[in-house]
DNA sequence: GATTCGTGGGA
DNA sequence: TTCCCAAGAAT
């Protein structure tokens, strides 16, 4: 009987996806692709990794860039602190690493963005390192594999995997190893009705010979979100150039772009008194809201802005200025990066 | 250790 | 529709 690892890594040289991070040995490559999947689907990474490495192709080239760039590269990928924090790690790799990304456990773990899993992917997978690499999916296949019952939404559970996988993990190669788990547990070990009977090690598994596979892994429910009304102007001055602004430098889609908006509290103003009043106070400036354009929904993990778009126009003869306020035209708007709901804003009411 | 960070797809 | 989720990390 052949043993749990030679036959994964066996079925995984067998029937692994030709990927695009798959044709590299390039560790920056191999990095951008792991910082792309972290939550991520591999159908909505491969085209941003793939425009992202066309245009940052080595890792000097990402450390030299803009910050817009890089974020407009991102822009719909989500979880934006990625990008801003590999371009930090980047420098520092240019910094004190002569442009080589680091291939111990101790320093390529003191990157920005780089934790625990992203570490022993990269090490893993582009310098060959036996570390164990738990994702989401190796915590489904190892819980089933070795009928684990502890509750994966735990931070404190992980090193119980990270721990049985330093005994299983193929010192010869670690990298079809970590990859043939993450693999299987995407194609075959799936988190509802896996395909235990198209498994390659279903012979070792403990949650298929008890019948548990369906009820593992053991996760906690999810935290409920909470709603804003907000209300959002596409404002547009004598010249017919459109109000964005800025995102503060943290926190939620930090230094992306977007259209002027308001929260609305419940049994407050209206919404038109609302957004004057935000520019009278911020710009000194008075405006026209001419009506309602739109309606945009946008659902973020734990949190769902219900915004009304409005069309106004400036009165005032001067603009209003402000460190994070800009006009542009309707044809430069292209090249900020703004969130999801924002693109959906610009669709219906610039591209006309 | 619990929250905060996006987005789109599928059951 | 609603819910869960997908190659997590920072705070």
């Amino acid at each position: 009987m052949t043993g749990f690892r030679d036959q994964l890594v066996h079925w995984f040289e067998e029937h692994k996806r030709d990927l695009p991070w798959r044709r590299t040995s390039d560790p920056y490559r191999i990095w951008v692709s792991e910082v792309m999947l972290q939550q991520t689907r591999v159908d909505t990474v491969i085209p941003y990794y793939n425009n992202f490495v066309q245009k940052f192709p080595t890792l000097q080239d990402l450390a030299y860039a803009e910050e817009q760039d890089i974020l407009k590269a991102w822009e719909g990928l989500g979880y934006y602190s990625r990008v801003r924090n590999l371009q930090t790690a980047v420098r520092e790799v240019v910094e004190h690493y002569g442009g080589k990304v680091p291939d111990t456990k101790k320093e390529i773990s003191q990157l920005k963005g780089v934790g625990p899993y992203t570490a022993g992917a990269v090490l893993s997978i582009a310098y060959h390192k036996p570390e164990p690499a738990v994702d989401g999916n190796v915590m489904r296949v190892i819980s089933r594999v070795l009928l684990i019952e502890e509750d994966i939404g735990k931070a404190k559970t992980r090193p119980i995997f990270e721990n049985a996988l330093a005994e299983m993990i193929s010192p010869d190669k670690p990298s079809e190893f970590n990859q043939g788990l993450m693999e299987l547990g995407a194609l075959v070990c799936t988190p509802k009705s896996p395909g235990c009977l198209l498994c390659p090690v279903r012979e070792h598994c403990r949650a298929y010979h008890a019948g548990k596979e369906k009820s593992l892994p053991i996760k906690e429910k999810k935290t409920k979100v909470t709603v804003k009304d907000m209300a959002a102007i596409v404002l547009r001055n004598k010249q017919g150039e459109v109000l964005i602004q800025r995102r503060p430098d943290t926190g939620l889609l930090a230094k992306l772009w977007q259209f002027p908006n308001v929260e609305v509290a419940k049994g407050t103003e209206s919404e038109q008194e609302c957004l004057q009043e935000f520019f009278r106070s911020e710009l000194e400036i008075s405006v026209k809201i001419e009506k309602a354009v739109q309606k945009v929904e946008h659902v973020f993990s734990h949190l769902v802005w219900n915004i009304t778009v409005y069309e106004g126009t400036l009165l005032s003869d001067k603009e209003g200025t402000s460190e994070d306020m800009r006009w542009v035209d309707e044809n430069s708007i292209e090249s900020y990066p703004f969130p999801v709901s924002h693109q959906k804003i610009i669709e219906q009411q610039i591209r006309r």
